[in-house]
DNA sequence: CCTTATTATTAAGTATGCTTAAAAATAGAA
DNA sequence: TTCTATTTTTAAGCATACTTAATAATAAGG
């Protein structure tokens, strides 16, 4: 397999766990930087391999097959955000960008030394799950996403699901870290704006940041 | 620059260290496992990028900006050998398996980080030098290839420069180790044959084993 | 020195992963 | 529902990195 099929297999399944989001070609292309063509053009020799279902015109879909390989490579990046976050002390966005390239080049041998060394993680140091070798992945059912999170209640932070250095110098800047304790307030502009209190500080937060961030009740 | 590009100059370089080989095409085809023609291909491409100097029939060699980018992968390659022998214990063939992936998708950022991890190691664990970010390379002037050892003398294993898991294999099996004490003795079939003793168990190695095995009178 | 074997090069062809431009299908607004 | 805008697909083309087959040059042996 190579780097741009592991690439387009691994965005299928993320646009498919985001919210408001859909697998069609042109938003597969746009999140990979490619041409809608591309896309098209990959669509249809990853169906041939049996990894996503492809019927022209409809949004794509992944087999069982090739949710298996999103999740290997999921596995492997969340692996390294992981390892390089304890060991070397690197910042969110650094462990993203790095592991971004070191996860299409790790071998299953290598990925299990990793899970041993930190004594088998079930999260990445974003709040994000990581898959299990057999492809299962427990995803917190505590976890609300700051957008639909019932308003006037206390949370504390529990995943900064984004990738862009631009989420994470905003989260920085804005004491919002995994754990921190935030209150939700009034909802505006028909509930694509949210009011949030952190640290005494009043913040207005729209659903592109606050469909990346989730929280729960307790720490 | 590309995977096929690094490895290809890389090959260059190594070839120009061995004992007893040149950097023709064919050489370095056989080196990567490529048909000649590709590596004539390869050749033209690299000497229009200024990396290598390439005349029809001649053996290549690299350009100053050919060897800075070899040792640049050289040394991604032997510091990720170091921290994954140091950190989870792999063997040497395993260490440079893995390494022989990730060099390629390594920052400078992040080799920077790796090397102030291991207090800037000037070797890794096979005994090979690691380049310096500006290129340099400390060559120690006391290490002797084992073909070339004057005989009857005793001597330390200091570096084996092989890559293939039979060479590691082998010297596994007969206790050569980077430190192993070992005595030079008689040579036969015009020097191609080297007798050693090594834990009073004598050996005959030839060139094979013998050019890639580094040894020196103090451990 | 000449013949032969080896090696290198050129030529033609293939798969991958892209591109842009044009055509076709779908989706959205009036 | 119809027109228009958007999206998707097809088509043609390009660069990379290989292949095999044929040709050319070099190296080696007698």
């Amino acid at each position: 397999m190579s780097v741009s099929k592991e690439n387009f297999i691994k965005t299928i399944y993320k646009l498919q766990q985001g919210v408001g989001q859909n697998t069609r070609p042109g938003t597969i292309a746009a999140a990979l930087g490619i041409s809608n063509a591309a896309a098209t053009d990959m669509a249809r020799k990853l169906a041939a391999r049996g990894l996503i279902n492809y019927v022209k015109y409809q949004p794509v879909t992944l087999t069982e097959s090739g949710r298996l390989m999103a999740l290997d490579v999921l596995r492997k990046h969340r692996l390294w955000e992981a390892f390089l976050f304890e060991v070397f002390g690197l910042s969110m966005h650094e462990i993203h960008r790095e592991a971004e390239l070191l996860e299409h080049q790790t071998s299953v041998f290598l990925a299990e030394k990793i899970d041993a060394f930190l004594n088998n993680p079930t999260t990445d140091p974003h709040g994000d799950p990581i898959p299990a070798t057999d492809g299962s992945v427990v995803f917190s059912n505590k976890n609300l996403i700051l957008s639909e999170a019932p308003a006037g209640a206390t949370y504390y932070v529990s995943r900064l699901a984004g990738s862009e250095e631009e989420f994470f110098d905003f989260c920085r800047d804005n004491k919002i870290a995994i754990g921190a304790q935030l209150t939700v307030g009034n909802r505006y502009n028909a509930g694509q704006t949210t009011e949030i209190v952190i640290e005494d500080t009043k913040l207005l937060l729209n659903t592109d940041f606050t469909n990346l961030i989730y929280v729960k009740q307790n720490q």
